[in-house]
DNA sequence: TATGAATGAGAGTTCATTCAT
DNA sequence: CATGAATGAACTCTCATTCAT
């Protein structure tokens, strides 16, 4: 099997969203306070001082504190689905396809730590959370474009049959995301650790989410 | 491959430990109240209201809205964590017990969906949620726990080796939380779905975390 | 000048008041406890606590937080009153009389500091403090025995006439407490200090306080 | 005796010192607040109405309520020392500057009772009072600036000799004090009393507080 | 007498949001 | 666009007081 991954990530960070340079300011800002402090523990005052603009600014580009949440959860998770496009219209295979999403989220890991903090962390915590809102439709449309791309490998008989594509994109985006919640509260290595332990790590992760733990070649599941 | 799982399991919730009569009514208020309007959603007066008691004796007993959240937590973990010991020490291989965990989590949610909501949704948005303080001792004790049990499983020769077993752990725990979260937000079915419905997520759930979506005999990895 | 001035002190500090011996415990308490952290800065535990009784048995001796502080202030009062009493009913001139009377005070300091803090500092932060209750009117009766002192020495001719004898009181007094005060805050010599300090400061507060700074001998005042 | 005290006071009452309006009108209206219910008996938000100004203002330009009242502390305290200044640097002997800064006490009284009121009744019940903190040290500067000029008086030979400063200056705040208190509560006149009233007790304090109630040239002293 | 769990009004403080400039 | 003073509702926590035992 071949190992030229990074054929297929593009993750390409735009390093821009619309609007002017204050409001990206603020939205940068923004990432860094809720990653620091968290979203309930800031103030709108912080992130204010954090972008260097005035407190009523704020105000001026988000219409409530939670819209700058959201806001920020929808720029983040866009680069993550624009990704997931890129990825699924790349080559390779579905398996390759899957690997490489994973792959992608740990390097943004790596790339930008708080970024990956607040969508961990902290987006859940706007008042309705995942509950409703755009925050939710955001997290679903995610997991269905990674179900979707399950069900494609699975007609094309590269993935295994008889499981929903719903629930393995749930099994491979939590098998991430838990990764991703250990790396960043400390228990497994931290951002700043060496190349080839955050290698090995991405490796073993991406191993683990597609191929679980059971030896190959078993016949059928512990359960 | 045997379908008889219950007998490793032994849930046995216990009716809530120590501490006076109202003591507990109010930690099951908190979890009634957490669930349905979010930790920082609702307000002391909403817990005390909801246990009968009143307002003042929510203090008598918590010292602040932070520790009823953290008690809450520590004794819905302490259950999960006591099943987890349960199991290692009934009878089956790893891999077994690693599906019966997986398993145990599910009946709970279907038996209490309001504890999973906030154990998954509410917990890691305390103030220093798991980045700090008892709670995230908690959250590493359970991982710890899962992958020394994945240890366990490779030195007996029944589950792949070369995979670091927190990595496995992390992902067979990821697994189950996002399938969780999706019952939970209401992707996936509802708790108050079908039997057959929930069993069939279940054994699912189970599949994916353990056996990945590679179909088995298949050699490497995607990635 | 005779220099025999403890044979008009006469103290006798009664080392209780009436009542059961808990009752006097939690009055013991609540000068220790008022003089440590205040009057406000305090709570009914506190007191309890410090004199080894229940929580609920503070009330079934006091009716209130306030009456237990009217009570150490009448209780301290009492004794300082007392000893005014003896004073004027004993021999010597008014001056010394009046003398005798600062000499007790400061006595009392060295003997009990903390009751003489709250005395101090506490008393007037009862929720009307001076301006109305029972509080004032024993502040008004002791102000009123030391001012009809000054008129009988006025009228035996042993002190200046053309003073108001209310004002000199105050004056006497006045001078007597921001001593103490400034004692109290450590401004002057703490209550632990040696022996001859205390007796060399207490020697200069009678003299001032009675004498003024004005030299001997010379005519009018100041002003 | 020359009645031309008035050209040392040099009282100049600045109109409070820095800060925009809405801050002057809140510490203003905190001295009228807390004259009149006490620093404990009033509610934030009773200064807040007094000044006009919405509750959360008096937030934005005080941290806390108790900084408030060390605010209006500080100002009231600043406006008393800059007058004792003042007068020392005026003409006169120090006996006179002594009679002066007395007098200039009991002009404020007349002219700002409700300050003197927070002063004298007030000041030392914040939480920590006289004991540390700013305005202790604002205390114990008032103290040893009056302490400073009896030594002056001292050395030039126009005050007894032999008494520490530091207790004569405390006599003599002291009995200012505690006329000021025995007015406050209404033994001695009122504010709104007859000016001549309030002409001879000022006298009168002024004599008392420098020349004691003995008699001129009597020799020793009564204790 | 004695206990301490139970009560609930009250107040300090925070901070998202608005608005005049 | 930009500023930051001004607003006030909301909420946590405290603690004096009551009461059943």
């Amino acid at each position: 099997m071949p190992r030229r991954r990074r054929q297929v990530v593009a993750p390409r960070l735009p390093d821009e969203a619309g609007g002017p340079e204050k409001r990206r300011a603020i939205l940068h800002a923004a990432v860094r306070v809720f990653a620091r402090k968290g979203y309930h523990g800031c103030r709108i005052a912080d992130v204010a001082r954090q972008a260097g603009v005035a407190y009523g600014l704020v105000y001026h580009y988000f219409r409530s504190k939670e819209e700058l949440l959201e806001s920020v959860f929808a720029e983040q998770w866009a680069i993550f689905i624009q990704a997931i496009h890129a990825i699924r219209e790349g080559p390779g295979s579905a398996a390759e396809h899957l690997a490489a999403v994973c792959r992608f989220g740990m390097d943004v890991f790596r790339t930008a730590p708080d970024a990956v903090r607040v969508l961990i962390l902290e987006v859940p915590r706007t008042p309705d959370g995942l509950r409703a809102g755009g925050t939710r439709r955001t997290f679903e449309a995610a997991l269905r474009l990674i179900a979707d791309e399950v069900r494609r490998g699975q007609e094309a008989g590269e993935l295994r049959r008889g499981v929903d594509p719903l629930v393995a994109a749930a099994a491979i985006l939590g098998s991430l995301e838990l990764n991703l919640t250990a790396m960043v509260v400390g228990i497994l290595a931290q951002p700043a650790a060496a190349e080839e332990d955050l290698e090995r790590i991405t490796r073993q992760v991406v191993e683990v989410a597609l191929g679980g733990v059971l030896p190959r070649g078993r016949g059928g599941t512990a359960g």
